[in-house]
DNA sequence: TATATTTTTGTAATCGATTGCACTAATTTA
DNA sequence: TAAATTAGTGCAATCGATTACAAAAATATA
C-alpha cells in the first residue's frame, strides 16, 4: 500500500533538489542548518526510510556479512554466530547464514553467491573435507575480508580466530594425570583435520612432559558420535591392559564411553576418568556431569567480528592477516574429579 | 584487484548493446540463438558475475529473507532456522538472522532495519514480552510477507506455523495417565504466553477427559530453568498430598525436578513419572532419559518457508493468511515409562 | 558600490541491470 | 517485386542515493 518515500518525494515537497536532501540527511557540512532541519523534519513527517539497496549499489557496501558453517544448529556454531551477530549488529551489519553440510561443493557455491551478493565480509569454519583452497582465495581476489574461525586453512592474507587446540588437549591430559591417571587413551577425530591433530599433539606432549610413554594403541580415531564412543570402549577393553582414563575429542564419544563403561560395571571417576571436548550443553546436565574443554564460542564469534571490523575500517591497503588464538577452558566435573 | 565485470564490459567487447547482453543472459526469447551463445560464452570467459544489488534495486527484490528469534543459539530456534535455510536456499534466497534477546524494543528495531534492507520476507518468533503488534503490522503495510513460527500474534493477513501446543499438553498428560498416574502436577510457563497457556489447557482437558479433577495447587508457574524445577518440587512436596507425576512445559525444569526428586530418594518412574517439553538434545542423553514433547523444529522451519514461497509466488493480490498447525510428537523415555 | 570570497544549492553523471518503445533487418505473403 | 509480418537490436529511461563540478546566493573586503 504505502508507496516508499524517496529523497525525490522530499525534494519535490520542499522544492529543493534531491542532492540537497541527500546531503542534509547525511549531515554534510555544506548544508545550511536551516535547510538541514527542514529536511530532517520533513523526512520524519513523511516517514522516509533510506533505501539501503540504492545506497549499497552506489557505495559498493551492503552492510551484510556472510557466515559459512557446516550446520547452524550445532550448539558450537550457533553460539559463534550469536557472538558475531551481537558484535556486528551495533555497527549496522546484518548476518547472512549459510550451511555447507560438511561438503566442499556447497562451500564453493556459498562463497560464490555470497561474493555475488556483495557481502562486506565472510566468516567461515571450513568443512571437514575441504582440502583445496582456491574457492576461498576468490574472496581475497575480490578484496572481501574473510575470517576463519575454529576450522581454518592456511591462506596468506586471511585472518583466523581459533582456540588453542593443542593447549586444550594438553590441559585435559594434564588434568587427568593430576587425578592420578597413568594409562590415558585418546579418542581423536580425523587427524587430517587440523583441530583434531592439534588436540592429539597436546595429548602426546602432556604425556611426555610427565614421563608417560604414549601407547600407539591408546590413540583411536573415533567419530563424534555416541555410538562410536561405545564401540571404541569395546575395542579398547579387548586387550588386557586397560586404560584408566579417556580423553575424547568429542563430548558425544565421551558420553558413549561413559555409558559403555557403566554398562561394564566400571566406576567413574574411581576406575576410569573421562574428559570430553567442546563443553556441549548436555555435559553439565548429566547425572554424572562430564568434564570438558570449553571453546568459548561466543567470545570466538565476537573476536572474529572485531578482526573483521579492524580490517574493514583500517587502511584497506595494509591488509595483514591476523591470527588470534584463544585459550580453551577446562570445566572440571564429576566424570574426572576424584577429589570430590 | 580483479575489477568486477559488468554487462557493459561484455557489450563493449562484442560491440553490441548492453540491453542485448542483458537479454541474452536472461534467456529472453527475442534474442537470436547465435547472439545468445556468443554472449554466454564471452560472459563465462570474462568471468562475469551478475551484480545482485543492481538487479535488486531494479526489481525491488533482494532474495534475502530475515529471521527474527529471541536467541539463535537456542537449540529449537537454530533448528527452525536450519529448516528455513535448507528450504529456501535452493530457491536462491539468503537468510539474515536477528536476535531480540526477548526484548520488544529490539524486535521493533529489527523489523525496521529488515524492511529497510528490503528483505523479501520475514520469519519471526515473537519475544515473550511482546504485547502490542503495531511494529509487526508495518511489514504488512509494506507488503512484505511475514510468517510467524512457534510464537505468534493474531494479526489479520499474517500466516503462522506453530505446533499444536494444546495437543502436546494433552498427549503428555494422557501418556502419564496411561502410566497409572493420577495426581499429575504441571509446570507451566508464563500463562500470558499463548504456547504455555495452550499446553496448560491441554493438560487440563486430558485430566477432565479421564475423570480427574485438576488441583489448582498442582499448576505451578515455573521458569524454564533447572533451578526453578528444583524449587518447584520443593514447594510441591511441602504438602501432604504429593503428585505422582510432573508434566513440565520446559525440559530444563523437568531436569531440575528429576534431580531434586532423586535427591529426596524418590524413584523415577516408579514413584513419580516426569515428562518435559521441547525434546532438547540433552533429554535423550541422560542416564535416565527424559520423556519429552518434540516440536519438530526442522519441519516447522521448512513449512514456514513453504508458506512464504506460496505467498511470494502466488497471486500477490489474493493474500490470505494461512495457519499451519503441526502435530507434536511425544518421545517416551525412561523418566515416564513404567512398562520397561 | 564593485569585486572577491565563502556558503549553499543545483545539474548531471554514476553505480549495474532491466525493459518499453522504436527501429532495422530478415522473412513471409500477396 | 512490393507490402506486410516477424525477428532481432538499440536507445534511453528507470530503480534511489551519492557526489564532482558548476552555478547561484550570501557575505566579506576593498
Amino acid at each position: 500500500m504505502a508507496e516508499k518515500v524517496t529523497i525525490y518525494d522530499i525534494s519535490k515537497k520542499l522544492k529543493i533538489s534531491a542532492a540537497t536532501v541527500s546531503r542534509a540527511l547525511n549531515d554534510n557540512p555544506k548544508i545550511s542548518a536551516k535547510t538541514r532541519e527542514l529536511v530532517l523534519k520533513t523526512a520524519a513527517e513523511m516517514n522516509y526510510k533510506q533505501n539501503r539497496l540504492a545506497q549499497a549499489l552506489k557505495s559498493g557496501r551492503t552492510n551484510n556479512v556472510g557466515v559459512i558453517v557446516p550446520y547452524i544448529n550445532r550448539s558450537f556454531f550457533s553460539s559463534v554466530i550469536r557472538g558475531i551477530e551481537e558484535e556486528l549488529s551495533p555497527h549496522g551489519y546484518h548476518v547472512i547464514i549459510c550451511q555447507t553440510h560438511e561438503d566442499v561443493n556447497n562451500e564453493i557455491k556459498q562463497i560464490d553467491t555470497l561474493l555475488n551478493t556483495q557481502v562486506d565480509g565472510i566468516f567461515m569454519s571450513v568443512a571437514k573435507t575441504t582440502q583445496d583452497t582456491s574457492h576461498i582465495k576468490k574472496a581475497l581476489a575480490e578484496n572481501t575480508p574473510l575470517v576463519f574461525f575454529d576450522r581454518k586453512k592456511e591462506v596468506k592474507g586471511l585472518s583466523s580466530v581459533v582456540i588453542d587446540d593443542f593447549r586444550g588437549g594438553y590441559l585435559a591430559t594434564e588434568h587427568l594425570i593430576k587425578q592420578g591417571c597413568k594409562k590415558i587413551a585418546h579418542f581423536s577425530g580425523d587427524l587430517n583435520v587440523e583441530i583434531y591433530k592439534n588436540r592429539h599433539q597436546g595429548y602426546l606432549k602432556a604425556l611426555k612432559d610427565n614421563g608417560i610413554t604414549p601407547l600407539k594403541r591408546f590413540s583411536l580415531q573415533v567419530n563424534s558420535k555416541l555410538e562410536s564412543g561405545i564401540s571404541a570402549i569395546k575395542d579398547l577393553w579387548e586387550f588386557d591392559e586397560k586404560p584408566d582414563a579417556i580423553f575424547s575429542s568429542s563430548d558425544y564419544a565421551a558420553l558413549g564411553a561413559i555409558q559403555e563403561l557403566k554398562q561394564m560395571g566400571i566406576k567413574i571417576p574411581k576406575d576410569v576418568c573421562v574428559v570430553g571436548f567442546s563443553n556441549e550443553p548436555f555435559t553439565k546436565y548429566m547425572e554424572l556431569p562430564i568434564t570438558s574443554v570449553d571453546q568459548t564460542p561466543l567470545e570466538m564469534g565476537k573476536i572474529a567480528a572485531q578482526v573483521f571490523l579492524e580490517q574493514i575500517e583500517g587502511s584497506q591497503t595494509l591488509t595483514v592477516e591476523k591470527e588470534v588464538i584463544l585459550a580453551p577452558k577446562l570445566f572440571v566435573r564429576n566424570s574426572s574429579n576424584r577429589k570430590l
